[in-house]
DNA sequence: TATTGTTATACTCTATAACTATA
DNA sequence: TATAGTTATAGAGTATAACAATA
């Protein structure tokens, strides 16, 4: 089994140049220093890990945990112990979940619905005024076609995963090829 | 001196929409199971911290320990700690800085600049195959739109630190205008 | 027995504070 | 005295491992 699979062909100058801005921004982004800035714009005081899982449960609720854990791509015991200090700080609650008495499903209370619809204001209008030079039809040609990258991107990742998932369970089926 | 801003206008759908798609990939491109998948299509064990410092030195070397901190957003003790593992490790040396005595500039070995290319040209792959549907036109106009997206970010956030700095500084010339 | 979630623990990454050396 | 860097230390964020409860 070749475990560093060798070179398979060339990679567009194009996408190169994508990589190298989305791994530039995205260490920026993640930094602490922004993070404060972003939660003083927007006058919520919580921290990057509980702002990524309320960013999460807002997109879809009410969620079990573990989905969370699974499309925040980190550990189910992370997730445990991040909802449990944003229960305490009163912004998420946790409902039975009617199908699954293992699970209870994560809610977002008021004070939870106002601090992400603050954060996401303000990020996006620290952007918007980054952005102040862009016409309009710019903006909209980069969302719509960053939106699908990212779809893209999520889409492929999932496929990775199905596979390796294969991988390690017992073929049911006689493999084919490869 | 108004702590919470009020809001001071509408956002535009599209800018929310990027911030959304950003937030999310650059959540999920930080997590360590991502990081290891890349450093083994890579044939690269450097964790996440010294990738993102060696990525800064390539861009621009040799560098002064100071600048990188400073172009990372992170603090010059991380740098320093960082560097360390990386001289350990034969990714990097240090030459005398012949300005000034108290400094010493970072440069890449041969290790290191093949170790940073074969991450970029695995992370890169990983992308081509993700939006392997694109056309070279979409990709281009992507490119184009993302790098300038972030090089304005990069401008607009040096430009709140300047203003930052000004109002901590005593002013040595009268402020006229904005 | 398999799955879901939690508790306990440890490790990685990064910041803060105190210090050193040169400018 | 101010600046650049380092050392020492601590904290936040997340993973791993062991466990409990329900399916």
């Amino acid at each position: 089994m070749p475990t560093s699979s060798p070179p398979a062909g060339p990679v567009s100058p194009e996408v190169a140049d994508i990589e190298r801005a989305l791994t530039r921004i995205t260490y920026l982004s993640t930094r602490a220093r922004q993070h404060e800035r972003l939660m003083g714009l927007a006058g919520v005081p919580l921290d990057r890990a509980a702002v990524a899982l309320l960013r999460q449960i807002a997109d879809c609720e009410p969620q079990r945990p573990g989905e969370l854990a699974h499309r925040l791509g980190v550990e189910p015991s992370h997730v445990t112990r991040t909802v449990q200090q944003l229960q305490k700080s009163g912004h998420v609650t946790r409902v039975p979940d009617p199908d699954d008495r293992r699970a209870q499903r994560i809610q977002l209370t008021e004070l939870g619905r106002d601090a992400i619809a603050r954060i996401r204001e303000a990020g996006a209008r620290g952007m918007q005024l980054a952005l102040a030079d862009w016409s309009p039809e710019e903006l909209g040609r980069l969302a719509t076609l960053f939106h699908r990258m990212v779809d893209d991107f999520l889409a492929y990742s999932k496929h990775i995963d199905d596979d390796r998932e294969q991988e390690h369970e017992p073929t049911e089926a006689p493999p084919r090829g490869h």
